[in-house]
DNA sequence: CAGTGGTCTAGACCACCGA
DNA sequence: CGGTGGTCTAGACCACTGG
């Protein structure tokens, strides 16, 4: 027997997906579903509740339940770990190493870590290579600050994002997806022509009060898409 | 004074987020947190069962709740009308309808309409414009048995996502975004040049048992990114 | 076995909304 | 005012885990 709660979330799911209840209608309430379902009001509550922020139904306290509007449809990327991606499609990851060392920050970098023109910040370039074909171009900036130790680690083993996962837990990204040609090293290195579409995606990521890395991750455009689902 | 199960919450996710609890660490359990915040068990039960769904926290029946794997961190993208989008941005949206028609599927089509090849679909071509300038390039295939009066719709006022979100409810739909470059046609009505990469959007819409509608979304690369915070 | 989370109840008090 | 949701309690029974 499936849980009560989760008896009322399907029934109104199905009344909702179904078209029968329309956006902005009103979902029986609390009591009226306690009598109905003959269970008490916690277990009705926490259906509704759920389906609340599931982005299912909307709740205004002291009006009642409804039918949330549909365009809230979403769906959730994930931060993951090329390496691991590449492994669990079955597949070997490898990776070659282009350089790793310490500069000073070019202005644009500075501001984007957080730190004053000029300041010491660790440059990584890799590539990924899923069953030796490339499939991923890597330009990182890291914060000395949040990893001191960074171009100590061994990248063809462990990939820059791991080590900083590992180093600093995260707390929030920022990222943008855009469309764009790839530099003549991109090319050269990706293995694609020059006037061939790639994928790129810069990303920012957060660690407490520091701005831990500044990413820009490029992908061949014929090799590589994000893919996933939206859900209900 | 915050909600009781708030309050447990927020210690929590100081707690991990500052890093002194590490992915993989237990959690206190239910009963270490009653006595130590001095309430009932449910209350804490929906503190942890929240940080749960939440991806914060991982519960296993019989052992405890652990700190979560933090590449779990994720970003909602939603199911937006482009219409919509532009509005909020302040701007202006117009629409150029260049093909609006029933057709035979092609194969391809067919398939991912989950219809018999050959079989009448409607098909329509748009292109978005923000403020004048092209932004997105719709092409798109309906089933018919989902929205039987699409092709009688002003797609100047009113965008097909829209129209069809509002026709049929949609329960999911699956998206693949890509770089690719422009056909001779997209290159002419998205003003870019021929070598401009674009970022592309394809995506099949699943209202009910039937597939609604699939669509393939082209932007221009140098006008339009996806942009996204992944939060923990 | 003892400890954990998963679920549920019957009642309670409060804040908010519209009439 | 009555109806709504927001929160909380003290207890209960169950299923699962490990030793």
């Amino acid at each position: 027997m499936k849980p009560a709660y989760l008896q009322v979330k399907e029934f109104i799911q199905q009344h909702i997906s179904s078209g029968e209840w329309r956006p902005g209608d009103p979902v029986p309430s609390e009591a009226t579903l306690m009598q109905q379902f003959e269970i008490s009001r916690m277990t009705v509550n926490r259906a509704l509740r759920e389906l609340n922020s599931e982005g299912m139904v909307k709740r205004v306290q002291g009006l009642g339940s409804f039918v949330a509007e549909l365009h809230r449809i979403s769906s959730s990327l994930h931060l993951r770990d090329i390496q691991e991606e590449v492994v669990e499609r079955g597949h070997v990851h490898s990776a070659r190493v282009l350089l790793s060392q310490a500069e000073k920050a070019s202005a644009e970098v500075a501001q984007s870590l957080g730190l004053r023109a000029g300041a010491r910040v660790f440059h990584t370039v890799i590539v990924h290579l899923e069953n030796g074909v490339p499939i991923q171009y890597e330009d990182r900036h890291v914060n000395p600050a949040v990893s001191p130790g960074y171009l100590e680690t061994n990248f063809v083993k462990t990939t820059p994002t791991a080590h900083l996962l590992k180093e600093a837990p995260l707390t929030e990204a920022h990222y943008s997806i855009e469309a764009c040609l790839p530099t003549p090293d991109q090319a050269r290195y990706l293995d694609v022509a020059p006037h061939e579409a790639c994928l790129a995606m810069a990303r920012r990521t957060v660690s407490g009060k520091h701005v831990a890395s500044v990413v820009r991750l490029v992908y061949p455009g014929s090799r590589y898409s994000f893919a996933g689902k939206f859900q209900a």
